[in-house]
DNA sequence: CCTCCACTGGAAACCTAGGCTC
DNA sequence: GAGCCTAGGTTTCCAGTGGAGG
């Protein structure tokens, strides 16, 4: 759609989008890769160097990658990947790089999908077994002599998850392979504790190398920002003093590039939608908000309906209440609705997941002859509450 | 120091949807 | 199409627990 050649179109189509703010808005999207990546020159160099035995026809060492988010860890890693496989495409090897983000395809299954839809094979997405999946995934890269590398991104949500049967079969599977074809991992996690967590055999495996990414300084954030900015708005459409806070408050959080880009193009739409002719200090400001009100907003939506009427529950309530409250007032807005109520275990462990989610608040307190149990209280406005539950036709007998 | 409340949270059994094989 | 298998969610069962009140 967008190439069309006809200048005129072009033309008309700004002129009726009314682009006074946005020039080309895709450069502040999250997958975005911008053509320079700064201050990151060494980690490049570093992963470049530690993959490029591929071109020689070897197997990298698997390599472990750390750092904040934001910090820069997986927009370098596809950007060497993609330099890599630029390189390839002039040869004739076989080589495949995969990525996946393991918290978005949160279990084994869904991780080993996406893997071998990288390496050109589709599985159905339910009726297989772990081992056939994998065995699927390593018989096709022995027959077709693939190289093949596989980023596993936020890879402590699959070990804190799942465990690391997957890391352990994936980083072992290279013994049974010929030595045209092989796996190189690289895992990539925000958290340096998770490595507690893992088989001795699959950290030494997996730690081959190790990269560490540091949170960016509000030097370096304003930098980055200044440089979207060129590219995504129009010439002195964004103030100093907007650019100085989204830095700011991004850097003081712990240099989070993402969250200083999300809030720019935030605070841009907001600027846009109020007719401004420039985005201030104010919009960012408000961005700030915006961004954690639809946080909230989808957290709930993407919520199954128990969790949903947990929720509601909690919040029907005043002060804070203990778990058996909560059970009690959801097992009537469940009847209200005609549907089976859940059990208290279940809602118990409903209403941790609510915790963790930052809905709720539910620390385990003792009250002594009062017993053990959950102290429960909304961690959100209860307007934004309702707005998303509203939205939920399921929901509505009980507005 | 002991009791005893009102759960918590681990473990295992059970259920369901959906693909596979024959 | 029957019978089998698995992942993921739920139920069942139950030992364990922090601390106010005795």
């Amino acid at each position: 759609m967008s190439d069309i050649k006809d200048p005129l179109s072009s033309i008309f189509d700004r002129a009726m989008k009314n682009q006074v703010i946005f020039k080309n808005k895709n450069a502040l999207r999250s997958e975005y890769i911008p053509n320079e990546l700064h201050f990151r020159d060494d980690q490049i160099t570093r992963i470049g160097q530690i993959l490029s035995p591929i071109l020689n026809r070897d197997k990298p060492s698997n390599l472990l990658i750390y750092g904040k988010t934001g910090t820069g860890k997986t927009v370098v890693t596809r950007y060497v990947l993609n330099r890599l496989i630029e390189r390839t495409k002039k040869t004739a090897m076989d080589v495949k790089v995969g990525y996946v983000n393991t918290r978005v395809a949160s279990t084994e299954y869904r991780v080993l999908t996406e893997l071998a839809h990288s390496i050109g094979i589709i599985l159905p997405f339910t009726g297989l077994s772990i081992s056939e999946a994998f065995h699927r995934i390593t018989e096709h890269i022995k027959a077709t002599q693939t190289k093949a590398i596989f980023a596993l991104d936020e890879i402590d949500f699959l070990v804190k998850l799942s465990g690391d049967n997957l890391l352990y079969e994936l980083t072992r599977a290279n013994e049974s392979m010929p030595q045209t074809s092989f796996i190189t991992l690289i895992g990539i996690s925000n958290d340096l504790k998770f490595k507690d967590n893992l088989d001795a055999r699959v950290l030494s495996s997996l730690n081959e190398e190790e990269t560490v990414f540091s949170p960016y300084t509000v030097d370096e954030l304003k930098a980055i920002l200044l440089e979207r900015v060129n590219i995504a708005f129009n010439t002195d459409v964004v103030t100093e003093a907007a650019i100085n806070l989204c830095a700011g408050m991004a850097g003081s959080e712990h240099g989070d590039a993402r969250r200083a880009v999300d809030l720019l193009r935030v605070a841009g739409e907001l600027a846009e939608r109020e007719g401004a002719g420039e985005v201030r200090d104010e919009h960012v400001r408000q961005a700030a908000q915006s961004i954690e009100r639809d946080r909230i907003f989808e957290g709930i939506q993407s919520l199954p309906i128990h969790g949903k009427l947990t929720l509601l529950a909690v919040s029907r309530g005043r002060e804070p209440e203990n778990t058996g409250h909560i059970y009690a007032r959801y097992i009537a807005l469940a009847k209200q609705l005609g549907l089976e109520p859940l059990t208290q275990r279940r809602i118990s462990g409903l209403l941790s997941e609510l915790d963790l989610l930052g809905l709720i608040s539910a620390p385990v307190i003792s009250q002594g002859r009062m017993g053990r149990s959950k102290k429960i209280s909304l961690a959100i406005q209860t307007d934004v509450l309702k707005a998303a539950l509203t939205e939920d036709e399921t929901l509505k007998p009980l507005f």
